[in-house]
DNA sequence: CGCGGCTTTGATGTTCATCAAGTAAAGTGG
DNA sequence: CCACTTTACTTGATGAACATCAAAGCCGCG
């Protein structure tokens, strides 16, 4: 009866604003699923059926474009990963995959819709959640893309230090998938990260990764 | 009793979600407001206290950086000019003004959190709504930064004629904000307008814009 | 009239993309 | 397990796209 998502904050919605009763269906409806590394969690262009949120580990949001791949987001537990429009259009306009082994859940979307519909205050905090998230997503993409190459690689390093909660830690994404999140092309990521390490603000060999001039890479962050 | 707003969204999604009785308290809650070129409607920082809609006219979505004003979008009627991220924070993270004389919808917030909470039918329209007009913003940002100075150039001029549904028009911001628009700088936009005019795709005398050769201009949008 | 802001053009320098080449790492079939 | 292929990564050289600096013309406004 009780859901073992402790931490869910979309069980924490649910359960703040549903009658006891109703809880259970929730419950019930409910979808659990392990995911590994590179799979695919939601496919472009692909009908949006379900209401989708990352409970453990690390996804990236990415679309398609003709210029290639473009890496729009990395979503962390308690981002809502199928919110970005999830109730704009049919169709998903961009990908999800997951960059680690993962564990999300799995809502049907008349069920989501449906609680809307009965549950005002349901539906309240539900509007914060998703415009905060886009808000998140959206503004942050265009602070980033106000910076130059060197500040955008700063960010991206600085970003996963603070997911991992360390100094030293494993990228996990590729050169190329970085590139594909700055907007860049792969040669000149790779440069700016030997121009740090050769600075002395890091250290890298492959995907791993050490911070060692952690004030240093922050001005370089946010002074472009 | 009726409102005059004809053609308002706003207004049609209370309309098919209310009872008619609560019509009239949305009618009287309503404040419409003229507002003259230049007048700036929401301000980046102030507190969120009202859901402003654009009936009529033309505004801009701007958000000021360290690195300088930045336009995050033109909002035409119909858009929600306040929908972006208007439930995620206390206060706003961009501003709003107009680009000519326009005539606004101004709805408390409160008002409309009370819908949401008392009315799902309300609440679900406001969410597809909110999150088709965010998707538009955010997606039509992303492609418009895979493409090149002249490219981008190019799809600013096809969107005001597309606005003012001609080819010949007088463009409503400035060569400066044009330059804030599509993220460069204020002489290569300059350039850019030269080089198309050189080429005959459009006449460009000042503010005053004749596209000549749509076709190729749509090509040159296209392929970057 | 003259001041300040907007616009335009040119010259020059920086940032980034592209092309080319080579090394390391990782999977693949015999 | 090893040769083989493929993929990821790295560095250098060159060129294109864009920013910056400088100067001058235009235009509205006090």
């Amino acid at each position: 009866m009780t859901c073992d998502c402790e931490l869910c904050e979309l069980k924490s919605i649910f359960f703040t604003s549903l009658e006891a009763d109703k809880v259970e269906a929730y419950c019930s409806s409910r979808a659990q699923r392990d995911v590994n590394a590179k799979d695919v969690i939601i496919r472009q262009g692909e009908a949006i059926t379900e209401f989708i949120y990352l409970k453990e580990g690390l996804v990236k949001l990415y679309r398609d474009t003709p210029q290639g791949s473009q890496i729009i987001a990395i979503g962390k537990p308690f981002d809502f990963v199928s919110l970005l429009s999830v109730f704009a259009d049919e169709r998903y306009s961009y990908s999800v995959s997951a960059l680690e082994d993962s564990t999300i859940c799995v809502l049907k979307l008349d069920q989501v819709k449906k609680q809307v519909l009965e549950n005002g205050k349901f539906a309240m905090k539900l509007i914060t959640t998703m415009n905060r998230a886009t808000d998140k997503i959206f503004f942050g993409y265009l602070d980033n893309h106000q910076k130059r190459l060197i500040g955008r690689i700063a960010g991206v390093i600085l970003f996963f230090s603070e997911i991992y909660q360390s100094d030293v830690f494993d990228i996990p994404i590729s050169r190329k998938e970085i590139s594909q999140l700055v907007g860049m092309t792969i040669e000149n990521v790779i440069r700016a990260i030997s121009d740090l390490r050769k600075d002395g603000l890091i250290r890298a060999y492959g995907k791993n990764i050490e911070i060692i001039d952690k004030e240093r890479l922050k001005k370089i962050f946010q002074y472009s």
